[in-house]
DNA sequence: ATTAATTAAAGAAATATTTCCTTAATAGCG
DNA sequence: CGCTATTAAGGAAATATTTCTTTAATTAAT
């Protein structure tokens, strides 16, 4: 409407795409249980949340729902993975094989996450040459070598705040195109690189204030 | 204006609340700088944000700025911390303690997460009696022991998806008000409890999402 | 002291997101 | 076979959030 350009699809919001993989988890339990088809005012009661709002959300998969039926179970599972991207191989980088970046590595050998780690770095020479799972730890000078031959789009750093920066910059200029970032550190990097940050302290923040309040309604 | 009951400040937006965390962390850093005073425009030149949004987030923690010179470092960071809850000593119960568990108690060890983990707990008798710095790996049943004694109001869920619920439940019985769910479980438990769910897919899908839009543009 | 520049605060406007409402489709039922 | 209840879709309204504008305060410079 407003832009004369074609094919400019507005991005889908954010709000919209954190719900996304809730229906996705949502949906493969319901699978599981034989469910062929599902409603929209069904999910919604099942995950509190608006019917309207499942079915807005939805339909940046581009599957139709069918009136008095609602969606195909198998065909929205599908759907969704494909638009968020977790059928694919998504190799990545992780960087930094502390305790979280370990906890990260082991995840994925037995979930999947989206996301395939296929070689991890410290700069700890004691980290060096461990493994967990299949993914094994390299010299943190190996990335460069490295990242010539495989074509590695995503990038995960967690190591300590100070040298996350640094990394980031690595990685960038190794060609990742999309970081993930476990640190605190708030990276400053050119636009059209991907950050996303998940920092715990969002989550404690809004769960001790939410907290906070309702105890002041209490009394 | 429109209730007439008085005491009911609204809600701060959630937005504002996940940006709090990031101002608190980067003013840290500049106080270890020796910077006594700092401006809105400055906050948002460095986190990349508008000005009058940082005026309007920090504003929720009652501290004025002065024109011309800006905020008091070391009050904001104080209000911060208070109005986030991180200077209390929030005790909490972690229960399920696998590859991601385990990173939590190991971090808390190093740095304030906000929340002090005092216990920890597991059904798998090999994990029983072990510890992670501090913290001891409890039997599961003496939650309930446990948890008369000492008021703890969080609890922190790590096991597997399938008993998360159940988990869940055992905890709120136990007086625990806010629940920190790792897991892809939608719990299903009464308003009051407070839910905070932190799914890794979400980010994830935000990041492969953004990653593949812009692959797009590029071509 | 006076002025100019910077800034927070408060309110208005714009934008984004969610909720509501209407419409059309259709499967199940009588 | 037609009716009814349910439902998705699309647009409108309401709400929430962000950005823009104006104002007043205050400090630093002159
Ligand atoms: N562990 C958690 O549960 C947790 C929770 C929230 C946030 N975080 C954040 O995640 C990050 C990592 O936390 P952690 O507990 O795993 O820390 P950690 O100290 O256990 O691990 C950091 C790892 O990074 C490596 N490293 C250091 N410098 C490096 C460099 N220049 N290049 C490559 N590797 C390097 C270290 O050798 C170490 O193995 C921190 O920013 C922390 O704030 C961790
Ligand atoms: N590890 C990660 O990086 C990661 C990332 C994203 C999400 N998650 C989610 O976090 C959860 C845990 O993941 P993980 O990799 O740590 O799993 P894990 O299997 O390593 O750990 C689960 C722990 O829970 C314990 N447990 C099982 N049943 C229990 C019960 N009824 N009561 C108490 N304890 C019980 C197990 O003994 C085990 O120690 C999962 O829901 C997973 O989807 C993990």
């Amino acid at each position: 409407m407003n832009s004369s350009k074609s094919n400019i699809k507005k991005q889908v919001s954010e709000p919209t795409l954190r719900r996304l993989p809730v229906y996705l988890y949502f949906l493969e339990k319901v699978r599981e249980d034989g469910i062929i088809n599902i409603s929209a005012p069904t999910i919604g009661k099942n995950l509190k949340c608006d019917s309207t709002q499942v079915v807005k959300d939805l339909a940046v998969t581009g599957i139709k729902g069918k009136p008095r039926v609602g969606y195909n179970t198998y065909e929205l599972i599908h759907a969704l993975e494909d638009y968020l991207g977790f059928n694919r191989t998504n190799e990545a980088f992780l960087v930094g094989t502390g305790n979280l970046g370990s906890a990260l590595m082991a995840y994925q050998e037995n979930q999947s996450l989206g996301i395939k780690i296929i070689a991890a770095f410290d700069t700890n020479e004691k980290k060096i040459g461990t493994h967990v799972g299949n993914i094994h730890v390299l010299e943190y000078k190996k990335l460069f070598h490295l990242a010539e031959r495989l074509n590695v789009k995503i990038g995960i750093i967690t190591t300590p705040n100070e040298v996350a920066q640094d990394v980031a910059e690595d990685l960038m200029n190794c060609g990742v195109k999309a970081i993930w970032n476990f640190t605190a550190t708030i990276l400053d990097l050119p636009g059209k690189i991907i950050v996303q940050n998940t920092s715990l302290s969002t989550s404690v923040a809004v769960m001790l204030r939410r907290l906070n309040d309702s105890e002041k309604i209490t009394n």
